[in-house]
DNA sequence: GTCTATAGATTGATAGAC
DNA sequence: GTCTATCAATCTATAGAC
């Protein structure tokens, strides 16, 4: 019994959490309430208070659950790209660091079925106008960009520092804008017929981006 | 005296299109309120209902007032490949089109030098969470998209209509967050020493999205 | 056309009973 | 931990004097 009854009360944060960012990703930040949270989660208005003490704790609360997991596993396949490389003596390959940066989003999204909002929340993020979403999100991911660009640098170490700086944006640029096609309620935008599961989408961005990111000054 | 006063008048209408343009472009359209719009334009809240009737009609009159004349060069510079092309009976060249599409954005941002925040606006208007934006936009937006399909499609006629459609995307993505980077409050971003002028950073855009546009499969 | 004043709705946050 | 009730601030929009 107090099992269960503890089991309840965990799940008022979480519900919170889900609703919050299924919120985010379709309203934004500013265009969603806290009202309208609640109202989604089933719990009362106070309670975002209570378990998070403003809006804006909760924004970070529900960016940091996606973005400490995803970027821990892009950390791993850049380690795992660079101790290949080394094991041959090459340079890393730079297609396999886009796919070390670009696959993890999506496959987070897939596998945990009550996240498909993860996406759209991430894509939405990263463009987010309100200064409070754009200071959350770039304290997460500043450090994983610095590592990318590293990566890429040695990847491609006849291309300038500012080639490769544009070209890094370019690139997560056209990863945004794709997760939110992606989105349920943006699917309006894509022709009839056309394909929008996840594993299309993903070959077809890394394909672009490598080509982009490999081309002669 | 009648002719200063008069223009006094519609300098009211201007100032505050210009004004609420530096806002939305910084702080989102849910984020700017009519309040930091009038006083920004040092006139009265009541003239934006008195000249527009309502927020959102004044947001499509700012979004108009620069989409309007950038998609009439876009179309008179996709004519203009299209008729070169037939002339020498071959494709039209995929660079040359997306250089007609992306070139015009950013200077015209450049020559009026009252509207540098023009590039920052369309940038965010792409992706703005918002639905009065997102609907207002892609109105504005669907015939010039369809027609870019068109082109692209007779230049690069190797290549599905999935694969293009998705590679146009990545391009817009990719265009619409160089534009937001290239503002004045994102240069943070940037890594001390990147350069962020305008021609340099097409040239980049361009080099890339063609680059990516033109893989084999 | 421009102003003051304000209606009417919504917001994030909190106090206090249970 | 959860609830009701509410505060104080902010918002868009409008009515009416000048």
């Amino acid at each position: 019994m107090n099992k269960r009854k503890s089991l309840i009360r965990t799940d008022t944060k979480h519900s919170i959490m889900d609703a919050a960012e299924y919120m985010f990703a379709r309203n934004g930040y500013k265009g969603t309430s806290l009202r309208a949270i609640t109202g989604r989660a089933g719990v009362n208005l106070a309670a975002v208070n209570y378990h998070f003490g403003s809006k804006k704790v909760l924004l970070e609360a529900v960016l940091l659950r996606r973005i400490q997991p995803l970027n821990l596993e892009r950390r791993r396949r850049f380690e795992e790209i660079r101790d290949n490389a080394r094991k041959l003596r090459k340079k890393p390959e730079a297609e396999l660091i886009l796919k070390a940066f670009i696959e993890p989003v999506f496959y987070f999204g897939e596998s945990d079925p009550g996240s498909k909002d993860f996406i759209t929340l991430i894509g939405r993020a990263i463009v987010d106008p309100d200064d409070t979403v754009r200071k959350v999100f770039h304290k997460f991911m500043r450090s994983i960009f610095e590592l990318l660009f590293k990566m890429m640098s040695e990847a491609l170490p006849g291309l300038s520092r500012d080639v490769i700086f544009w070209r890094l944006h370019f690139t997560i640029g056209a990863m945004a804008h794709a997760m939110r096609i992606c989105s349920p309620d943006m699917k309006e935008l894509a022709h009839s017929g056309t394909a929008t599961d996840t594993s299309a989408v993903i070959e077809h961005l890394i394909r672009f981006v490598s080509k982009g990111m490999k081309a002669r000054r």
